[in-house]
DNA sequence: GCCTGATGTAAAAGCTATTTACATGAGCTG
DNA sequence: CAGCTCATGTAAATAGCTTTTACATCAGGC
């Protein structure tokens, strides 16, 4: 009771008692240090401090934990664009804008989640909760663009899903290009969440939506 | 000069005569295939036809093969703006539509230029030269927002470096997140080009800019 | 015709991924 | 509490990749 299924990774027994979670936590830490890319099974493995062969007890392969690093970052994901979001107060706007600082908080925070999910060349739908994740992580975003949709008049109102997918992409090329500050990336003469910012609204101008109008 | 320095890949003696160009076209071949990631040097060699080592005679090590396939990729990029942008004829608009095309039928069609410019790990300063392509590349975007701003009346007209990061910006989310119609890669219910011009015409009438309006 | 540098090869060390056969021990069953 | 059994680890082996080092080849200049 004293040695495993704790935070504390004490001395252990033939057992580990909790290495699947030590994994994941092994690979959110090489991933952040050295890229997705250069993520490997048997460091992980050596970091749980277990043979070359045990991860293979709880993942099929390597691929298999990097989707499931992934999975995990997007139901994060999708919990910090939720409390965003906030359901849209105290206005829409004002919560879009708010969800939009949160996605690019995200991926600085938490670079070796957003690697796993958006660059490790795990596809989206490697497996279907994975899949599932990462919609429902867009939904909240699309939910956003709908009450945003919402409050236009109904004559010319642009469809939610092609707002949705705007912001998103948006927000994800700015996130990927210069999210992090890292020396691994591009400058900016600004900072990302202000370029974000601009661009949501000049776009939401463009939509005829003005800053205010809502409740 | 029959059997080297051709296209022809006949057969050679102990030196193969254009080895590096070969190690380029199977690193192109093979990261279409298998990604960026699963691209290997044994396997470039392997598909020259030398032997494991050889390649480390004309680039310090994998990294540096990819970064060179990423700078040729920025070049042939910056080929491809340029042309559709085509110093803006018609017009700006017209023109500026047409180099976000030109953008995505790039990912598409050069998806291991693509990805090893943008989606390799290979930091995009990683050498001088690659850097430079890749802002030679940004350039003509800069350039095609530089005009796009001109037209627009000097009181509240917006910094054409922003326009320019916004454009990137959403041209390579879309590119990145739905680029390829590959499986591999989510589907969307409308084609990535309808989505970036949609998303760029409503961006520029948030700036102001009416269709029609410049020369 | 001979040197020399550029370009390849061979062989080896040190990784990694993955599989297979075997070991351990936690928890259930009686 | 004894014994069984399955989940979880280990050891060892195969196969492939990366990179280095010492050696081989050959094209072109003197």
């Amino acid at each position: 009771m004293s040695w495993s299924k704790d935070e504390k990774d004490g001395p252990r027994g033939y057992h580990h008692g909790n290495l699947k979670e030590a994994l994941v936590r092994a690979a959110l830490e090489l991933i952040a240090q050295k890229g997705s890319a250069g993520f490997t099974f048997a460091e992980a493995a050596r970091w749980a401090g277990v043979s070359p062969a045990a991860p293979y007890r709880h993942f099929r392969d390597r691929d298999d934990l990097l989707a499931n690093v992934a999975l995990r970052g997007f139901e994060q994901f999708e919990i910090a664009l939720a409390r965003a979001w906030d359901d849209g107060r105290p206005d829409a706007l004002t919560a879009l804008e708010r969800m939009g600082k949160a996605y690019l908080a995200f991926a600085r925070a938490e670079p070796a989640y957003y690697s796993a999910m958006f660059e490790s060349g795990v596809p989206p739908a490697s497996t279907p909760e994975l899949r599932a994740a990462g919609e429902r992580a867009f939904a909240v975003l699309r939910e956003a663009a709908e009450k945003v949709c919402s409050q236009m008049p109904p004559k010319g109102r642009p469809p939610a899903l092609m707002v949705a997918l705007h912001i998103w992409a948006t927000s994800h090329g700015i996130a990927s290009l210069f999210g992090r500050g890292d020396a691994a990336q591009r400058t900016l003469p600004m900072s990302a969440e202000e370029l974000l910012e601009a661009g949501v609204l000049v776009y939401l101008r463009g939509l005829g939506v003005t800053a205010g109008s809502g409740s």
